[in-house]
DNA sequence: GTCTATAACTCGATAGAC
DNA sequence: GTCTATCGAGTTATAGAC
């Protein structure tokens, strides 16, 4: 199940992505770090960027597999919050978002990666929806913002907090800090007794932003 | 100033970044999208990098500066709202973001880079502390979340967005809309009677995050 | 399926004329 | 400072032996 040419060019082409980035992702180092001969790129893919694209769903899928039972379990924001650094941590070993966001960086200027790379996207946010509904569906905040939005934007900022990580590390710890406090906050918005929120709710309801839409004309897209 | 075959070099840099990716960013492709000969690359800029190094630096001060005035003028939460609509529909002409984040990408896996970019974002992260402290300050926000990390956190998701946006225009558009849904509840929050706004965060004093940092120790770091 | 060999090309970088 | 010409290395991709 590990073996096989084509898994190993996959995962090979993965770690390329992390350790040379998209950059040099060419058919040779690729083959060179999956242990295979160059010439076996073309023969199982065609070309470079075919076996990215096959790559990158393969990463997409097994990456979110492997997170699914985790991901089912959590029942609150604290939870929520505790998987978030487990996840972070486990990035810092095994680097699947440092080569999602060189596939996106490469996705850009090549419409076959962009929709490979949307759709890889698309899992992860999936997911993360299901979660933020469970998690914020009786929250004051359900009412109030567009869930799926939010776990885009959620899944984008991630990508974006890796590559700024890989240049920045203090930075970055810094700025997970601070989203930490805030997602702090709205746990304890969701503690505070049901009453109070009512009330907040209610207020806030009168002031702020436009109702949450519930349309579903999303999913991928070319350059 | 507009003119010299350096600044012409800097220019081409960076719409190649944007219309080939890190990728494609060569010395021939570059200097045909800034119209001067190859071999002039090496002559002014020793190496490719260091011309791209180079273009980081004088584009994000470029921008920065460009943009300075407008910033300095924001005075309230909705304003930076208001604001940022404006800087994202800007970047969909100017591309300005899209090329930092391919010389973000490249960084992960070049030292140089990844001191030249972390400086450019730095200028940005600064430029955003100031607002959103100005903004932020008198909020019940203020003392719950660590500000400057905040701002590293608000630059390193608008890489991540405008990647995703690459690739999912309606994606995108969706996470920025939750996003605006949230920043509007904290300024419907803010806008909220003082007395209200007291009560409200003593009770989530009482529940909430740890005490922000006052620290100092961040900047640049290569991987 | 996997290998070697190689064609056709682009890359960074330099030498040298102007 | 700018140009042409070029070297050597690395690139995609294919042909053909095994």
């Amino acid at each position: 199940m590990t073996d096989g040419t084509r898994s190993k060019l996959m995962a090979g082409a993965l770690t390329t992505l992390v350790e040379h980035g998209i950059a040099g992702a060419s058919a040779r180092t690729i083959a060179a770090a999956a242990g295979v001969n160059q010439a076996l790129v073309f023969y199982h893919f065609g070309t470079v960027d075919e076996l990215l694209v096959a790559a990158c769903r393969h990463g997409a899928e097994q990456r979110v597999a492997a997170h699914r039972e985790r991901l089912d379990e959590v029942r609150s924001i604290r939870e929520l919050l505790d998987l978030s650094r487990e996840l972070r941590a486990g990035e810092r070993a095994g680097g699947h978002v440092a080569a999602l966001a060189q596939l996106l960086a490469g996705a850009q200027t090549h419409q076959r990666l962009a929709t490979a790379t949307a759709a890889g996207l698309a899992l992860w946010t999936d997911e993360i929806e299901e979660v933020l509904l469970r998690v914020l569906g009786e929250t004051p905040l359900a009412g109030l913002v567009d869930i799926a939005g939010l776990a885009k934007a959620v899944s984008a900022a991630f990508v974006g907090l890796q590559l700024y990580e890989g240049v920045d590390v203090a930075g970055a710890d810094a700025a997970f800090g601070a989203l930490e406090q805030l997602v702090g906050l709205v746990a304890a918005f969701d503690e505070l007794g049901p009453v109070t929120a009512r009330t907040i709710r209610s207020r806030l309801r009168r002031t702020a932003a436009p109702a949450p839409s519930t349309d579903r004309s999303d999913r991928p897209a070319g350059p």
